[in-house]
DNA sequence: GTGAAAAATTAGTCTTGACTAATAAATATA
DNA sequence: TATATTTATTAGTCAAGACTAATTTTTCAC
């Protein structure tokens, strides 16, 4: 059993690395945790006696398998918790991460798993972020910004990276939400605006600033 | 704003008070907690400083306004957090307690109203306690057990009292769940087995055992 | 009302996880 | 290569919250 604390070193430390982070260093992670390196060489000593990493100076911190999975466990329980209280409770984009870094580290077994099936097997959560599967697969994220969708390309919305209130207003009344479904039709060259399709009905023009943070994937 | 462990204190409080408690002492309150009085009393000390509570060696502890709200907002997120777990994700009765110790901790302004919401506005918990309203008004329980339900009188189920298996599928086979309305028909003398009736259907016949373990209201 | 038992309190310690300041090691630059 | 700079580590503290053991207060029984 991993404390509260233990429990977002690990977490950290695996989005570092699935950030591509070559080398996971203790100044890396302090800046991650913003606290400070000295509590995170202690921090490493701990986890290391643990066998949830190994560390060595030269190559930096590296995950075991058993660091690997209960990182996994957690990072999957943030993301579904974060699509719940979206989705069901109905908050914002922008209130859901902090409430999400509490209930990550509610414990029980099943828990991460009934939530899943609860809320359809969600496979991004509302940053665009894929979830962890149950056997601690991560989807490949494809994830990019509706501007870089090529002409006659479709793609899902996974997010939105502004979370200002004419923004998620501007969505409302596109009708956009999490899983609404763009064809690019067309780029126009003079201002970068973009023409797109949703779903079945008619084309819709929008700006390069929107198409910019639009966060899709595919 | 209260730790965890502050928190738990006042909601322990508060919960030996409408127990009935006469005095609230700091052995009640380490028995309620199962840790030491020494421990409690250092507490005690921090939540009076807070102006959390008072305390007078006389008259025990009492919460202030400010502390019964806080104690208050616990108890409630904890009961609607036992009812989600059990209505939304299926776990069963004696599951959902140990999880909703950690889940009443999750801080933010609006959780608990949106989570009442969401859960339709229960009144009771799993357990047949009585779910605080946003105003802080709990609803007066006339909790009691099937069995003393006089003849022709009528009552809703709010709980179980055991929670083993066989029981829960007896329940289930009874289609009796939380919110079924029952009406006591006859009570027989003989082995204290009573007839009741199920909504608008037939009667049926349970025993004296049964009818103690059922726990319901009005 | 006095002695025994129970309860409350104090003093001192421990663990966790953080911090600062000082030092050592590694890297980069001239 | 020697020096400067950045990074890592160690040593020593601190606060929260718990504990044990010792002591003081209260309460109860006679």
């Amino acid at each position: 059993m991993q404390t509260l604390s233990e429990e977002n070193y690990l977490k950290i430390i695996y989005n570092l690395d699935k950030q591509g982070l070559k080398k996971i260093t203790p100044t890396a992670i302090s800046e991650a945790l913003n606290n400070n390196p000295a509590s995170v060489v202690d921090m490493l000593r701990k986890l290391v006696d643990k066998k949830l990493l190994q560390y060595e100076k030269s190559k930096g911190v590296k995950l075991t398998e058993k660091g690997r999975n209960v990182a996994i466990i957690v990072v999957r329980k943030h993301r579904l918790w974060e699509v719940f209280l979206l989705e069901k409770l109905g908050y914002g984009w922008e209130e859901v991460h902090e409430m999400a870094e509490q209930l990550e580290h509610v414990q029980h077994a099943e828990l991460a798993d009934r939530l899943d099936k609860f809320l359809g097997f969600p496979e991004y959560d509302p940053h665009g972020d894929p979830i962890p599967k149950a056997n601690g697969e991560t989807a490949v994220t494809y994830k990019t910004v509706l501007a870089e969708i090529p002409e006659g390309g479709s793609c899902r919305v996974v997010a939105v990276k502004d979370t200002s209130p004419s923004f998620l207003q501007y969505l409302k009344k596109l009708d956009i939400g999490i899983g609404t479904k763009i064809t690019m039709i067309e780029k126009i060259p003079f201002d970068s605006s973009v023409v797109i399709k949703l779903g079945k009905s008619s084309t819709t023009t929008v700006s390069r600033v929107f198409a910019e943070n639009l966060v899709v994937h595919e």
